[in-house]
DNA sequence: TGGGTTGCGTGATAGCCTCTAACGAACCCT
DNA sequence: AGGGTTCGTTAGAGGCTATCACGCAACCCA
């Protein structure tokens, strides 16, 4: 329609300057991380003054959601294309460690050090959702006969976040793991405590990796 | 002396303005997070005005600094005193932990999200290396015979950074594998990446825990 | 005990930043 | 072509870091 062509013209426009925001937002948190970044610079960049920003976001905050909603996707997509291009446990994992290593300041968005205050808005834990979903569904897929553990008998009276999941609690536990050892080594090789070590952090990955998909006796 | 008299009573004062000004500045972080301090409002609440800060703190980022100091040594502190007191490495971790959600973002402060362009001091570094050396020595006093791994070997010829430590390789892969799985769980414990999924973050823990002074068969 | 020295705290100021408000201009729809 | 919406601008308040020059008190030494 008439009325819809010109609504979606200026739609258009708005996510445009949109997406070039948050572009220079990306460029400056690589560079100098989530808290030295400002709406005034960006602004400057693009030949802006800077209160015009406002018109396309809220305030600074709203824009780094944005920024962690856009972390948050990206992660997801990675995940699931992966998936779906039939990568195994150990194909996501090394998914997710190129996807961490192409831009650390990412990662640090979704699992790095959080602010006292902040919550995140519902649509952002939804995606959340969905990535440990694709990362269950692989645990289950690998290991349909794994041994009990005591973990997972716990587990099993306590899988509300896998509401609707039938995976076995072993395959929870599974994924518990995978998430919280690889995050382990990831983050901290993200965060530099690894240079000047003299050890590749690569093996020591690839080391636990092996731990969590060779199954124990 | 009576030179060094005057000279000793200054320098306690000055110290004493240092600590009290950490003092404030630890409850603005514990509250608001590190990259929400402000000098201005330290000052403010000592009852003085802003650029005093500045005969005690060359600047933000010096100020910061001390606290990251300080979150090093008392992390350090805590660690040495649970071993001097008989801990083994499962006190140590417990240790750890308690030390971690004692003030979250002091843990955060250490493992957390790194600023790009940051290096730390070498007295900083130092600290980390004396952390390190008390785990390894858990470590070591753990399992003087446990399996050989391929990452184990890796060590071998890697074993830089535990330079001067006699520690065997699979001692050093111990205390990779402690150092970063259990990283991994307290990280996204207290960046609030478990609450509402209805488990236990201890229970975790200390299932990751058992796991590692589990020898592999 | 008095004078020079040292160091501390202050206000003023520059230069950033976020964010609000009011105004002019361009655009779209009727 | 007119009316309403949206955009970008400038001006400005209020916050911050950081520097500077200045008073002032404490201290050291003769």
């Amino acid at each position: 329609m008439a009325t819809k062509g010109a609504n979606a013209s200026r739609e258009r426009y708005r996510a445009q300057v949109r997406a070039e925001i948050t572009e220079r937002a990306w460029e400056q948190i690589a560079t100098a991380g989530a808290s030295a970044l400002s709406l005034n610079a960006i602004a400057k960049q693009m030949g802006m003054s800077g209160p015009a920003l406002y018109r396309y976001f809220a305030s600074r905050d709203d824009l780094i959601t944005e920024l962690v909603r856009e972390a948050y996707r990206s992660l997801a997509e990675t995940l699931r294309t992966a998936s779906a291009t039939g990568a195994d446990l150990a194909g996501l994992a090394h998914s997710l460690r190129g996807w961490a290593l192409a831009d650390p300041q990412r990662y640090f968005l979704v699992y790095g050090t959080p602010v006292p205050g902040y919550h995140a808005p519902a649509d952002i834990t939804a995606i959340s959702s969905e990535i440990m979903t694709t990362l269950v569904d692989a645990c289950a897929a690998l290991a349909p006969d794994s041994a009990v553990t005591p973990f997972g008998t716990y587990l099993e009276d306590h899988r509300d976040w896998a509401a609707g999941h039938s995976a076995p609690p072993e395959a929870l536990h599974r994924f518990l793991t995978f998430w919280t050892r690889l995050h382990g080594v990831l983050s901290l090789e993200l965060a530099g405590h690894f240079t000047g070590m003299g050890l590749d952090p690569a093996l020591l990955f690839a080391a636990e990796l092996d731990d969590l998909l060779a199954p124990r006796a």
